[in-house]
DNA sequence: TGGCTGACTTGACAGGATCTTC
DNA sequence: GAAGATCCTGTCAAGTCAGCCA
């Protein structure tokens, strides 16, 4: 299935069918004993009106609700699908009370929860029944599982970070808003009763089985196919490859950029300072973003001059770079790095005569950036430079700190230690789990015990051995072999708890799926799965052996990347 | 060259499913 | 078998980058 053939680029497939996107299911009316009151009284709302107070309703316990930019526009929204009288005498979000309406919801949700077996088991075979339809489709004679086959529900958009349109009404999408692409030899699917597709077209030169424009920013969205697909599988070992022909060229390409450190084109050189950053510090390419319509947020070329500091001596180290900037998702990026004296005196230039607000690489853009790129290496971009170095990270990780004798619960230490310097260096973060805590002090309790456990049969062995120099007897003898055994058992056992307390102390807020997922290319950890003889079951779980399945059945244990 | 759009990947997180413990 | 912890999966926002057009 994977053999060494790249597909043709232009062409994707030649057969593709499926039953389109499965929508959102209709409103329903709340019940009559539950009511929206505004200014203190019962207030009976229009369908519309009543639908957008429940999405506002629900989130009543989420921080988003108390944000004004949320508030602000949830009102303004609701404002406009009020029936004219509503808009009359709802004026002030501030006199509006969703109380009821919000227990309502959490009670529903508990009595979902509650719900006998017999009643959970026939929805979730209702379920099924619909994965089975809508879930899968048929593309060049291959049933293919579909990612996302459902219509995202209406609701409020939840912005991340400072995101100055938080609250706004993410409208129902309707099939007539949806474009279906299917093959034109294919049965077309239908459209719900009543209604039709915006259009049906046959473009096999991209992967996606329907679209809409979404409302909030006007992006279009997409149902595509699975991970565990063939076609997206082909595309993730492509890009694999290109990060395996960087690591071929990359040491010419670093002498290179060093050597334009001193170019007199200021272009040059600010191209190759960036360029050294996202190659340091795999910073991601950072477009140029439209003002006000996103967070703000930046990467490498969109950096900006109060996003750096210099230190010519900091903590012992010279000229030391402070970057403290929002990256995607508003996720801080913080780190102080010693650079290259050359590197520290650019930077001194680009911010010379600049305001705080102002680009620090403002001859800098990133399609020039990637047009320079592609002239070094086919295929090569910013992005290559975050995969290449995450998974030469891994591989090198892995290399240095596994250890042919330990057990395997060590060497997965070892492993997700290597996972967490590629994350650390992609900075890929999470919140402290809410539980973390308290999981940590019954992993404590659980150690102490052991040790508590350990000191008695120690005792006790001690204590058989004595008995048998006294005896020198066969029954005596295999007492003593049994507590040894004993002894060595509960000795594996506490060093496997205190190995899985290290491991989730460091992990507290570092986020190992996204690299995993994405930038470490998985025939490394086949690779090194076979090697040091570890179930492959143990680093990836059913859905990432699925999506990983090309480099499971490629990579035997000399592939190096 | 730069703005815009479309296609696709990357990313954090919520909540459901499953496992573990008592 | 209930409760709590942990794992897994889906969700959907937010990036990257190529190609088109003026």
């Amino acid at each position: 299935m994977w053999e060494e053939e790249k597909r043709d680029d232009g062409v994707k497939w030649q057969q593709l069918e499926h039953h389109g996107p499965y929508f959102a299911p209709p409103y329903e009316r709340l019940p009559d004993h539950v009511h929206f009151y505004y200014n203190g009284k019962p207030m009976k709302l229009s369908l519309a009106t009543e639908e957008i107070a429940t999405f506002y309703a629900k989130m009543l316990d989420h921080e988003y609700t108390t944000k004004d930019i949320f508030q602000n526009n949830f009102f303004n929204d609701w404002i406009k699908e009020m029936t004219p009288e509503e808009r009359k005498k709802i004026r002030e979000l501030g006199k509006c009370n969703f109380e009821e309406i919000h227990t309502y919801f959490a009670e529903k949700h508990e009595a979902q929860k509650a719900l006998p077996k017999e009643e959970k088991q026939k929805l979730k075979e209702e379920a099924e029944k619909i994965q089975e339809k809508y879930g899968y489709c048929i593309i060049d004679g291959h049933r293919e599982k579909i990612g996302n086959f459902k219509t995202e529900p209406p609701g409020l958009f939840r912005g991340r970070g400072n995101h100055p349109k938080m609250g706004m009404l993410k409208k129902r999408v309707m099939p007539e808003d949806v474009i279906i692409n299917c093959s034109k030899d294919s049965a077309i699917p239908q459209p719900p009763p009543g209604h039709k597709w915006k259009e049906v077209r046959c473009d096999n030169t991209v992967t996606w089985l329907a679209s809409w424009t979404e409302n909030i920013q006007g992006a279009l969205k997409y149902v595509m196919l699975n991970p565990s697909s063939k076609l997206k599988g082909e595309k993730d070992w492509q890009k694999y490859e290109v990060a395996r022909c960087l690591k071929g060229v990359v040491s010419k390409i670093r002498s290179q950029y060093r050597a334009d450190w001193k170019s007199k084109d200021m272009k040059i050189r600010q191209r190759s300072v960036a360029l050294y950053f996202i190659d340091k510090l795999a910073l991601r390419a950072g477009n140029e973003k439209e003002e006000g319509e996103t967070a703000d947020t930046v990467g490498c070329c969109s950096l900006r001059v109060e996003h750096i500091s210099l230190h010519p001596h900091l903590d012992g180290k010279e000229n030391v770079v402070e970057f403290d900037f929002l990256g995607k998702d508003s996720i801080r990026y913080y780190n102080k790095v010693p650079v290259e004296k050359q590197v520290f005196k650019n930077l001194q230039l680009f911010m010379k005569k600049k305001n705080p607000g102002d680009d620090l690489f403002d001859w800098l853009s990133t399609s020039s950036l990637n047009k320079h790129l592609q002239d070094l290496m086919d295929g090569l971009t910013a992005k290559v430079f975050r995969t290449y170095n995450a998974s030469i990270t891994l591989q090198e990780q892995l290399e240095a700190l596994t250890n042919e004798d330990d057990s395997v619960p060590a060497k997965l230490l070892s492993y997700n230690r290597a996972n967490r310097a590629v994350a650390i260096l992609c900075n890929h973060q999470r919140a402290t789990p809410k539980t973390f805590e308290k999981s940590m002090q019954n992993l404590q309790a659980k150690i102490d015990a052991k040790k508590d456990q350990l000191a008695e049969a120690k005792a006790e062995l001690k204590r058989v051995k004595a008995d048998h120099k006294a005896k020198k007897d066969v029954k005596s003898k295999t007492a003593v072999e049994k507590k040894k055994k004993m002894v060595e058992k509960i000795e594996e056992q506490l060093a496997k708890l205190n190995m899985h307390a290290t491991d989730k102390e460091e992990n507290k807020q570092i986020a190992l799926g996204t690299s995993k997922l994405n930038y470490l290319d998985p025939r490394i950890s086949v690779a090194w799965c076979k090697k040091f003889g570890v179930p492959i079951e143990k680093i990836y779980n059913k859905t990432q052996r699925e999506k990983f399945a090309w480099a499971i059945a490629m990579a035997d244990e000399d592939f190096e990347f």
